[in-house]
DNA sequence: GGCGTGACTGGAT
DNA sequence: GATCCAGCCACGC
């Protein structure tokens, strides 16, 4: 089955700006997934809320959006545990988040 | 203008 | 559980 793809980002600027401002109200302790993000914007798609962060680059809380299964991605992986740790998010083994509880549900 | 790549995801194996 | 695979899309070469 194909994955549920949204419509396409008409300005991806306009696109990234959402995505922070939706980053921006997580708070401490909590993440959500990418495709959380994309889901709750209604536009764009998980690799497109990934790009966003990726240019992010620390002017946003990029540490509270993980992947789906609960693991941080890799470029910034150990550091991301580390600050996710230091918020006092619940993690497994110490390696990833229990979204079962840290999830926080977008509006 | 074509092609490979990736901070992704859901489903199958 | 871990791995593989197909599909989307912006970006760099």
């Amino acid at each position: 089955m194909r994955p549920p793809y949204l419509n396409p980002v008409v300005d991806f600027e306009e696109f990234a700006e959402s995505v922070y401002d939706v980053v921006d109200t997580i708070p401490a302790g909590r993440v959500v997934t990418y495709g959380d993000i994309a889901e709750h914007l209604g536009q764009g798609g998980p690799r497109r809320v990934a790009r966003a962060m990726a240019m992010c680059q620390g002017a946003v809380a990029w540490h509270r959006v993980i992947r789906s299964n609960g693991v941080p991605a890799v470029p910034v992986r150990a550091r991301q545990l580390e600050l996710l740790a230091s918020e006092g998010t619940p993690l497994v083994d110490g390696s990833r988040v229990d979204l079962g509880r840290a999830r926080w549900p977008l509006p």
